[in-house]
DNA sequence: GAGATTTGCGAGAACGTTCTCACAAATCTT
DNA sequence: AAGATTTGTGAGAACGTTCTCGCAAATCTC
């Protein structure tokens, strides 16, 4: 009768059972270092009978090194593209041999310093951040600082020499703008989801994310290319709660010259406009037209569906993935700027005014 | 000049610096054990001093725990129930200091399995699973014989004596059931996601998620009180892939008296009904009625706005981590099957029928 | 003020692994 | 067949903590 041991057998268990020592057992799990090929049959024999599995915490406190990335990143549920991203990112570090511990910061910069450090704490091979803003940086200095590879996701930062990996959102923009133009609108409105205490306002605020930033340019650019002047154009900068998307698409809506096409910057926006639409008897696509970011079911199932200025979520997820393990592989790769085309998917919320002359610019 | 370390500073640095030895620096550090509190101070300020953090993972080698948890679970995009679910959990734990590892299994049993053991191997202190199927549970069983806590979460698995946190689905769907049958509805569809090989069939298929289960005794339950015959019912089993759905919806359409309702066991087959309803021109809440599973901001926002039995998800999540760290500060404890309520919410997608008589049930 | 207790601290083991080194036995050279 | 090399193994250190113990100094007790 064997003995029954209360905890779980370790490599001594297995050295002394397979008749060697606690080295050669080691050597005959790990497959590394001389060692007789009937060695490590007897051991490897051994090991099964007993059900040994190497204890990982006691590996990476030899070895230096956990097989374990932290992810830092935002939660938002109205957009699929976190969660999206989320599941490329651990789906592409388990197709490496890594594990991801996760942390949410809910756009939160003090929550994203701690966040690091507590990964950081638990030792962590490399870090995948997204960066709630570009104003504050210093942690992720601390974090280079430490000799943790750092790899910046969807958000550039300035400021910090890191691998970053976004998407073209300018050209996205721009494309959204060029789309709607050709469908005949003329009066564009603009709804920019502005972190920060702004409310909603048509002041563009100081600092921003990057991402928006570049949605912001591709608009200014693509109105510039198109001639679409100022008058033509509404913007509203909205702070992302509860309360002030209604009233800044209420302020959109309700202007004299309410504009044919709204962009949105983010999804809540989108759905907040779609739910307003509604109640207002506003037909999608028709009375009032849109595009927003991100594809997702819901915006491809509705009737219409929604045309959105699509990312590529999982390429996204799984090159930066690739990025971080070649840092962490090869300590000093160069810093890199990735960024992933964008592809605008029409559907039909922008509706067809082209045979409306009144919307020519002449009339502007 | 301090001599620059090439690594980070241990506990033994610090006990050099502030000028003890190590065993009372980590007590300073821990605040544990007898300790003056002025060596306590000096400690402090020469570990500010040289930046000093902890190394977890020696700490976890030491104490035995990590502090962490390990989370299997299914991603599913079209369904913000896991993401959010997900968040909940990893908001919950970090309350209570630990982190999570997430692991994705996509519903594979072998993913699973392989989760599962790696998170063990990695030491967790304890296990969050959302079993993939009720039929297998030989790996959980292995879980609990490594002593390590399991919570199962938002499906019981029979033949598994843990803690268990689900939804009341079997009275949510009754109660939609009721709901429609309010509104004058007679003909009900029944469109089943059942995951494994089942393609499109009336067919019921033995072994399922208990979820889905509840969700069809609750519909039969509620079919049978309100004296809905088997002849006013269509059930529909579907794979959830991205062909079958589409069939299986032009069936329940395309039948003779085809339902007035549809009722859908996720949100993938509610939007896949959206989608054909909009390519037929079937107005949702005038043609055709529908009712789904769990709330979302799409569902809310659209016109009409989708009733659905919502779910308290975050309650979930936060449970569900009290209860497994609950087990891990104090083993032993009775297992719990806990069951959350649900809530139907009523919006515009069930069409009111009462003033048609000819949709009476004395017409079957 | 002598014994009993409390306080504060250090030495060293322990957690489970891997890695370096040394060394004997086996095999290869010429 | 004697030296050179290769092969296989074990002893012991190391990773960075925490914990148990023991002991001296300080404080209490009557």
């Amino acid at each position: 009768m064997a003995i029954q041991k209360s905890s779980a057998p370790t490599i001594i268990d297995v050295a002394e059972r397979a008749g060697v020592s606690r080295a050669t057992a080691s050597r005959a799990m790990g497959g590394y270092g001389r060692i007789a090929a009937q060695t490590v049959e007897q051991v490897r024999r051994a090991a099964a009978e007993l059900g040994y599995r190497p204890n990982e915490v006691a590996r990476a406190m030899r070895q230096g090194r956990t097989r374990t990335i932290g992810l830092v990143i935002i939660a938002d549920f109205t957009n699929a593209f976190f969660d999206r991203a989320t599941k490329a990112i651990v789906d592409a570090a388990k197709s490496h041999g890594y594990q991801v511990l996760i942390t949410n910061t809910d756009e939160d910069i003090a929550a994203e310093r701690q966040a690091i450090e507590t990964l950081i704490d638990k030792q962590v091979d490399g870090l995948i951040v997204v960066p709630s803003t570009a104003a504050v940086h210093d942690h992720l200095a601390t974090v280079q600082k430490s000799g943790k590879p750092l790899v910046l996701f969807d958000r550039r930062v300035d400021g910090i020499v890191a691998t970053t990996i976004t998407t073209d959102d300018f050209s996205g923009t721009e494309a959204a703008v060029r789309h709607a133009y050709a469908m005949g609108h003329r009066r564009f409105g603009f709804l920019v989801a502005a972190a920060g205490n702004y409310g909603h306002s048509t002041e563009r605020p100081a600092v921003m994310i990057s991402s928006v930033e570049d949605r912001i340019n591709g608009f200014m650019s693509g109105c510039a290319d198109l001639g679409i002047k100022p008058k033509q154009q509404s913007w509203m900068f909205c702070e992302d709660n509860a309360r002030d998307p209604e009233i800044a698409v209420a302020k959109l809506l309700d202007q004299p010259k309410a504009p044919t096409i709204i962009l949105t910057t983010n999804n809540d926006m989108a759905l907040v406009l779609l739910k307003t639409a509604g109640n207002r008897r506003l037909v999608i696509g028709k009375d009032i037209s849109l595009i927003t970011v991100d594809d997702s079911q819901w915006a491809a199932a509705m009737a219409p569906g929604i045309t959105v200025v699509a990312r590529p979520v999982e390429d996204l997820g799984s090159i930066t993935v690739e990025k971080l393990l070649a840092e962490i592989d090869a300590p000093g790769q160069k810093a890199e700027k990735i960024v992933l085309p964008t592809e605008l998917i029409a559907r039909g919320s922008v509706a067809n005014l082209v045979m409306y002359p009144e919307n020519e610019p002449e009339n502007y």
